[in-house]
Formats: structure tokens, sequence, C-alpha cells
RNA sequence: CGGGGCGUAGCGCAGCCCGGUAGCGCGCUUGGUUUGGGACCAAGAUGUCGGAGGUUCGAAUCCUCUCGCCCCGACCA
């Protein structure tokens, strides 16, 4: 490729709208540019990027044994509503009216449809399992889109289906997806993790997430650095201490904490660990006969509101007022001594002895408070907090680190959420009319170009992985237009490099090498070639990798043993 | 949907408080000088000041409505 054809277009300053540093660097270096909120034109440069990531996945896909095809992306509302989502799905489903006044689609994700099909193709067991794919765009009219591509309402996705005739098999293949989305990011050269997670509305059981490490990303993870154990946040189990609780020493004292009201504030006026003190969050329960309840957790921790809600039921926080009603104090000093309320106590809470909570009187904190002495012993302790790096893991291998991700892949156990709604069976070998098991596989193939970005820049733009740079390497000649000895040496390099198999661009822009030198460190691309003049004279040329610090000069007849040793080892 | 902020040239911004008909940097055009890290000099072009209405002799500036964008929260994969 040649840069005067093709389309280069790159900005010194970042437009206000982007706030991470995929978006700002996605758009100066020319990849896309926002139409609307949320949906954003490929230009050439991303284009390549988008192309080549498809094709890895695409290419994984197939050799897993996962067949293409391509669905609809304006679905009727018919097949909606048999699946019951018609209903379920909120303001994110973009519906619109045809001519006819006949309800219809943008589909955010295709489950009906694929079952639609399978339920009219396959009749027999011995036409299963099948597992079929699509990249698509796809549209979900989210209520705040952000980030660029990470967040867009418009993206382009892979997604799978697979149809088993029973469980087993829906879990060999949900195995094959596990390996081969890991292969699948492995060379796309990402630094990612699998996550176990929550199945969330989708339904189903078994699930895992895969999330690019990035510390702009918008999950929290749980990870064991000692193990393969790594979790959503939300679902990470905190385990009930193993120490047994001391025995109490101090006796039950009220001291003043006038003005103190975050745990720490307290902690430090009374010159004791975060850790001795106990908050009372305040809720109400929307199904409980006396809804008003305090959930006990310890200072440093923080309430999993998931978690709470399939302990408590239902529950919003109380307002202040309604502490007020049921304590006599205002929130700030609330706890669990001298009250009548229900209380969930958090499993690190039982092991706690000598310890801090509120008074229930305002500017007042109690100190040495004892479980079955000052309060009665709860009958049960939960686990109601969100683990904290240096928690043990799970696994019982070590302890827990927490990281941040970007969700670019999840595989779920369907089972037969959408092959019962929709009536898709199969008649068994017995004879028996049987519902489909199903899995289901995305990957977020745009969300991925921002991802890539997000784990791979400096201060010169961004650092693309090789296997997804829009070109592998660029030919830098100085003085193109001026000197005759640059222009065909540099053509002479870039025709080999071309015809040995490389992606390869040429810069025959013409402009000043500070310009040309920037513009390729902003794009991202890995491997540059710079022939100029001075150089030639001596017979060499100079090779930089993008992670490179410093340049390497090298003879011009072992450019291509250096570029072969680079690209291609 | 709740709270906050911002819409002025392709991009980044000033001007608005205190009304008098729009400016800076980058980019763009032309000419010249330059040419190994986003050149310099000169001369230019580019604006319904997001839109509509109002107040006023006069509105980018004040008021009302509206549209769009961004941030925080709620919500969600």
């Amino acid at each position: 490729m040649r840069a005067r054809q093709f389309y280069i277009s790159t900005l010194k300053e970042a437009p206000a709208e982007a706030e991470i540093i995929s978006h700002q660097l996605m758009l100066r270096a020319g990849l896309i540019r926002r139409l609307a909120g949320g949906i954003y034109s490929w230009m050439p440069l991303g284009l390549r990027v988008l192309r080549k990531v498809e094709a890895i996945v695409r290419a994984e896909m197939n050799r897993a044994g996962a067949v293409e095809l391509l669905l609809p992306a304006v679905q009727p509302a018919e097949l909606w509503q048999e699946s019951g989502r018609w209903e379920q799905y909120g303001p994110e489903l973009l519906r619109f009216k045809d001519r006819h006044q006949r309800d219809f689609v943008v589909g955010p994700t295709h489950e009906e449809v694929i079952t639609d099909i399978v339920r009219r193709e396959i009749k027999s067991y011995r036409q299963l399992p099948r597992h079929f794919y699509q990249i698509q765009t796809k549209f979900r009219d989210e209520i705040r889109p952000r980030f660029g591509v990470m967040r867009g309402r418009e993206f382009l996705m892979k997604d799978g289906y697979s149809f088993h005739a029973d469980f087993a098999d829906l879990v060999r293949e949900y195995a094959l997806m596990h390996a081969t989305y890991t292969t699948i990011f492995t060379r796309l050269g990402l630094g990612f993790r699998a996550v176990a997670a929550d199945t969330g509305s989708i339904g189903g059981s078994g699930s895992h997430e895969f999330h690019v490490l990035a510390d702009s990303g918008e999950d929290a993870i749980a990870y064991c650095p000692d193990s393969d154990y790594a979790a959503n946040v939300e679902l990470a189990e905190a385990l009930a201490p193993t120490q047994e609780r001391q025995a109490a020493t101090e006796t039950l004292r009220e001291v003043e904490t006038p003005g103190k009201i975050k745990c720490q504030e307290v902690a430090e006026l009374l010159g004791v660990g975060v850790t001795k003190l106990v908050k009372a969050i305040a809720i109400v329960r929307e199904a409980a006969e006396s809804p008003f309840a305090l959930i006990l957790l310890r200072g440093d921790h923080d309430l999993n509101e998931v978690k709470a809600q399939k302990i408590v039921g239902r529950f919003r926080f109380a307002r202040d007022e309604e502490v007020v009603e049921a304590l006599g104090c205002r929130p700030g000093y609330i706890g669990p001594i001298g009250t009548q309320v229900a209380l969930f106590v958090d499993r690190s809470v039982a092991a706690l002895s000598d310890f801090v909570c509120g008074a229930n009187k305002a500017g007042y904190h109690l100190a040495g408070v004892n479980f079955g002495r000052d309060l009665a012993e709860p009958q049960h302790y939960f686990d109601l907090r969100n683990v904290v790096a240096g928690d043990p893991s799970p696994d019982g291998r070590g302890s827990l680190a927490i990281c941040r991700g970007i969700e670019v892949g999840h595989i779920f156990q369907l089972r037969s959420k959408y092959s019962e709604a929709l009536k898709c069976s199969f008649l068994s070998e017995t004879g028996q009319p049987q519902v489909m098991e199903m899995g289901c596989y995305g990957i977020g193939v745009s969300r991925i170009v921002g991802a890539a970005i997000e784990q791979g820049n400096d201060g010169r733009g961004i650092v693309f992985p090789a296997a997804i740079a829009p070109f592998e390497i660029v030919v830098v000649p100085l003085g193109y237009g001026k000197s005759a000895a640059v222009r065909e040496e540099a053509e002479r390099v870039y025709g080999e490099l071309a015809a040995a198999g490389y992606d390869v661009i040429i810069d025959d822009r013409d402009e000043r090498p500070g310009v040309m030198f920037a513009d390729w460190e902003l794009i991202g691309v890995p491997h540059r070639v710079v022939i100029g003049e001075r150089g030639l004279k001596q017979g060499t040329v100079e090779y930089q990798g993008r992670r490179e610090q410093a340049a390497t000069i090298v003879a011009l007849a072992e450019l291509a043993a250096l570029i072969g040793q680079k690209l291609r080892p």
C-alpha cells in the first residue's frame, strides 16, 4: 500500500469528547470518526485493524468446527414476543415500525433468530450437535454510550450458538469454546483472563467472561496470582475468617466522636485500626414484615449489593428519616446495640472482639463492644461484602488480587431458556421429542480494537500487537520527492517486502521526517524502515521497532534477513 | 431518568460576567526559503457563534424553549 493512495488522517489534538486514552488515540490516528452518540464510522485505517481481528476470530471458530452464517440485523417483533424478551428488554432494545405498522427491532443479539432457524431445520438427534456463528453489526441503545468503540451503541460482534442433544455435549462444546477463546485472545496478542461470571439476565448456569486487563476497564476482577482462579468481584466469595475470635478484654464504653462519620475518621480519632470498626448500613427490605434492617460490615469493607440481594431479598437503602425513626439517630452514628431491628452480619465481623460501632447517639461511638456480652451472638453470619486484595482465594491456593478488565468475550451455557420458549426440539434415539440444550458464545470484535489500544499505548501513540496492526511495516523515505536515490531504494525495498508477503506501506507523501515519524508512531505500526540519503551513502538503512528504544542501523543487504527475523521468527 | 458541565472555523480554545456585529493556536490554500523528529517567512480562504423564540436601537454575550455532546449517579452486557 502507498500512503498517498491510502488515506492517512491524523489529528494533533484529541477532540474534547474523548475521555479515555484508547478513544483519544483512535480519533487522533484516524481509525474512527464519530457520526452520532455511540455510533462510529470505521475509517480505512481502523477497518484494517477490525478486519484483522475478525479474521483471527473467524479462523479459530472455523478450526473449532463452528460454521459461519449471517443473520438479519432487522428482526420481527413476533420472535421477541415469543421468547418473552419484547417485554423483558427495556429501552435498550431499539424498536421501530415498518410502513405497514408492523413492529421490528434492530438486533442487539440473535438468540431468537438462530433458534427459529434451528427449530425449522433440525428434526433429529442425528443432526446434532450444531454450532453456527456470525460476525454481525449489533445495536443496543445504551443509556450512556461512552469510551468510543468500547461502549458504543452500534458495534461489531461475533456471536455463536450451539445446539445439543444433551447437557454433557453442551459442556463438551463449552470447554472447546473456552479453549478456542483462549487461543483467539492469545493470537490477538492481548493480556487477558478468563473469569467466572454471573449469568445475569440471559439466564443459564455456566458462564465465563474473557477480560482484557486494563486499569480503565469497567469491571473489577478478583483473581489469584498463584492459581487460575478469577471471578467477577460481584461473584467472588469472601471466605469466613479462619482465626477464632479473641476473648473480650475491654469493657463497653461510650466515646465522644463529634463530627466523625466515616470509619476512617473514627479510627484515626480513636487511634485504632479501621478493621476494629463495624459499620452499619441501614436498609429497607421490600417483602419483609419488619422491613428496616441493619447490615454489619467491617469498617474497611464495602457492601456487595448482589450478594446482599440474594441473602436479604430485594432492598433499598433507608432514607435518613427512616433511620431516625427506627434508631432515633441520624446516619453516621448508628449501630446494632440497643435496638431490636434485624441484623445481617458479615462473616468478617464475626471474628471481631473489642470492636467499635455507632452508639445510636449523635457524636458518640461505642468501644470495647463484644458479641455475646453487649449484644446477642447472631444466629448466622453471611458473605455480604466485596472481596478485597489480600483476601484468601476461594480455591484455597493463595490470596486474591484485584484488577480491572474490559469484557471482550463471554461464553454461557444457556441450557433450554430459548429452546423451550421457542419450542426448539428434536426427536431422540428413542423417538421422544426433546428440547435442545443451547450454548452461546460472544466476542466483542470492535471493542477488542479499543481494548488492545487501552492495553498498548505510550506517549507517542498506539502500540498495536503485531497481529492486528493496520500494517506490519512502514517504509519511510526521507526526501522522497527530492532524492532520486532515496526514492528508488525505498521503492525497491517496499516492492521486495510486499513481494515477500509482508503487509507493508510506503510513506510516499513527501512529508517532513518529523511529520512522518510522528504519524506512524501515533498509528502504531510495529516495524519501521527509514531510508535516507545519509545512510544510503554507507549502504545502510535504519530499522526501528515500535516498542524499541533505539533504532538499528542495518546494511541494505541484510535488511530482508532482519525483517524476517523480527516479523516471522 | 436524577445531578453537573459544555456547544464560537476541520481540531483545540479565548471572547459571554459588564450587549456595540468575532479572535488565537494547530490544520487548510498560494508563493518563497527549508528538509533525520510535528519547519520558517509572507499573503490568503474558512463562522447561519448548535437551533427557535424573546428583550433591546443593537445579542456570541441577557431571558425562555429546544437539540446535541461530555462527566457523575441510577440502570444495563
